[in-house]
RNA sequence: GCCCCCGUAGCUCAGUUGGAUAGAGCAAUCGCCUCCUAAGCGAUAGGUCGGACGUUCGAAUCGUCUCGGGGGCACCA
């Protein structure tokens, strides 16, 4: 709708500027957007004030000019000038009758369309570190980066999404070391957990599953294991010393292959407890991309190697730095450390690199806020290899706030307060955290109110719009309880009984749903699905409770029955791009 | 100190990319079930869009400054 009125204004456009009311070289794409007031018609044109000044004429003369110019459509059913010089479009009644049909026979692919042209997004999320399972902080990272994938895919993108494992480096051998440790207490070896290590539960289960398949064929001496090791902290030592003499002991004791062992299976068991979590959240991955398979497959020195022949790279105090302050970073930044190892930066050269060689027309990454920092230096990267920048698009969202009773939910892993995304899940549910999750702009800080998540009243927008759907539902169960047919007739007849205040805005709004979806889509703005979602469903509720559906009136039946089959299509296609459900009954 | 985000009704937030008289939901007050699910609906009240200056036909929206809140500034990931 939006794009045709579009057309006849771009028509009257060129009409005008061939007769040289207005400059030709300069016609704009006509702004058409809603009008906010129903007094103002349908869609509304600022175009007349914009050119007035080009045109050198008054807005509301050229407003007149462009209406004469304007070719007849069928859709429009008259055009009015108003205000400043805003051209409002009316349209026709026709024209929002046919959308009924439209929707019905378009089913679950109304709304979608082919805006992306097939152009190739890759979008990378979550990408938590694989030493323990998700966080509720991530579980918004993983709803938001679900839903912008879901959504540009729903009008034309091809998305590749992809979760990027940090299983290479020092946090990943404090875990297969924390594991280990673990696993000699249960083999009944008395000392200190070191302070730095990982102590969730799930340490204790991993290990025990080693004891139990391969009794005690990775025990020794806790003697052995601290002899000479330098003090913890609350020896008066210092933690981060400690840990890493730990490992060091722990590959050394264990040699390459039962370090490697204990390594992989922490790892493979968290991450199958994270792709676990993830499904059951209805976010699923293209792609698990290995940081480790970057340096095997020579990614990473290719990289370095590209940065070095185009001489950003140089040496000081031992460490290999990369000048990214030539594009406008704050300072440079290593990617080769003093003892010869890659920084976590080195592999994410490597891994953006990676990316623009697949051939992805745009890669959206969502990283926490905390991260803001990195995306100079990562956009610098990008320049120095020669690749366009502004193809990357990083997303940050803001960490979310639980609380419960009124109070704000204290989240350090040392607190009792849960902390898990499956957790929240458990307690919540699924659809209410997918909502809940999306329901601000990403940059926003989220409160998520736990008691609203889970409460059965009309203040949850979720149970709110999933009932919406059940009372349709339960209005066509109802029809069929009183043997009244309800089969909808073909076309667009007797959609003209449809004369009610309530019918015409719920006609509006569902013609609305393409551009919500589109809008949510290029902005990367979920919420404003949601918003949608809710509007419909309250308007349907307004409906409900000012008409009956089922009445004696066969023909205005009729017309009522595929309206709220319309609404029902909608608010289920609404529900699902957010992942959540649509239950038929509640 | 430098950088990023946020200040809109008592609370939580929208605001169609600069448009017409600033909107929802809670909470408050008053109403609506012999009738398709009251897990619902209606009505009332509530505002100097943090502040100042600027840009133009027009600013909550853009720019500069300022005040308040949050976050970030590793040879960690």
């Amino acid at each position: 709708m939006k794009s045709h009125i579009q057309d006849l204004v771009s028509q009257a456009l060129q009409q005008l500027a061939s007769d040289g009311t207005i400059p030709a070289d300069a016609i704009p794409t006509p702004m058409i957007e809603r009008a906010r007031d129903r007094q103002h018609g349908d869609f509304a044109s600022n175009i007349a004030m914009v050119l007035a000044k080009v045109a050198r004429c008054r807005p509301r003369d050229l407003a007149e000019k462009l209406v004469a110019a304007m070719p007849e459509s069928s859709l429009v059913a008259k055009s009015e000038i108003a205000g400043p010089g805003f051209i409002n479009f009316f349209l026709s009644d026709d024209t929002y009758h046919a959308l009924i049909p439209e929707i019905m026979q378009q089913g679950h692919a109304y709304g979608r369309s082919n805006h992306g042209e097939n152009k190739k997004v890759q979008v990378e999320f979550v990408s938590a570190n694989p030493t323990g399972p998700l966080h509720v902080g991530h579980g918004r990272g993983a709803a938001y980066g679900a839903t912008v994938a879901d959504l540009l895919e729903a009008i034309g993108f091809e998305v590749h999404r992809e979760y990027y494992v940090n299983d290479a480096g020092r946090q990943m051998d404090i875990l297969a070391t924390s594991v280990w440790l673990r696993y000699l207490s249960l083999c009944d070896e008395a000392f200190a957990f070191p302070i730095n290590g990982y102590k969730g539960d799930y340490i204790w289960e991993i290990a025990a599953s080693i004891k139990q398949e391969h009794g005690e064929t990775y025990k020794h001496s806790a003697e052995a294991v601290f002899a000479d090791i330098t003090a913890d902290e609350p020896d008066g030592g210092d933690k981060e010393l400690h840990i890493d003499a730990l490992i060091a002991r722990a590959k050394s004791l264990l040699e390459e292959n039962r370090y490697r062992y204990i390594f992989e299976l922490a790892l493979n068991n968290i991450l199958d407890d994270i792709r676990d979590d993830l499904a059951g959240f209805g976010v699923t991955y293209q792609r698990w991309y290995s940081e480790r398979s970057l340096t095997d497959s020579g990614a990473v020195n290719r990289a370095i190697e590209r940065l070095r022949s185009s001489n950003y790279l140089y040496k000081k105090e031992g460490a290999l730095w990369f000048r990214s302050t030539d594009f406008g970073d704050e300072k440079d930044r290593v990617v080769v450390r003093e003892n010869g190892q890659g920084t976590y930066f080195a592999s994410d050269i490597a891994y953006h690199m990676e990316k623009m060689e697949r051939g992805f027309d745009r890669v959206i990454d969502v990283w926490g806020a905390d991260h803001h920092g990195y995306i100079p230096r990562v956009k610098a990267a990008l320049e120095a290899l020669g690749d366009d920048p502004s193809k990357l698009d990083v997303l940050l969202v803001q960490f979310a706030n639980l609380y419960r009773d009124g109070k704000k939910v204290q989240m350090s892993t040392r607190s009792g307060s849960f902390v898990t995304l499956r957790e929240l899940r458990q307690e919540v549910g699924r659809d209410a955290a997918r909502f809940f999750y999306v329901m601000r702009k990403c940059e926003q800080h989220l409160d998520f109110d736990l008691d609203l998540a889970k409460s059965e009243s009309n203040d949850n927008p979720v149970y709110y719009a999933q009932y919406a759907h059940a009372r349709v539902c339960s209005v066509l169960r109802q029809a069929g309880d009183k043997s009244i047919d309800i089969t909808p007739t073909p076309g667009i007849e007797n959609l003209d009984r449809l004369t009610e205040s309530h019918e015409q805005l719920l006609l509006i709004s569902l013609s609305r749903y393409p551009e919500i979806v589109e809008a949510a889509a290029l902005n990367e703005e979920p919420h404003q699905l949601c918003h949608y979602v809710r509007e419909l469903a309250s308007e349907f509720h307004t409906y409900y409770n000012a008409s009956h559906f089922l009445v004696e009136d066969a023909a205005l039946r009729d017309g009522r029955i595929k309206l709220i089959l319309a609404v029902r299509q909608v608010l289920k296609n609404g529900l699902n791009l957010l992942g959540v459900s649509a239950p038929e009954s509640m």
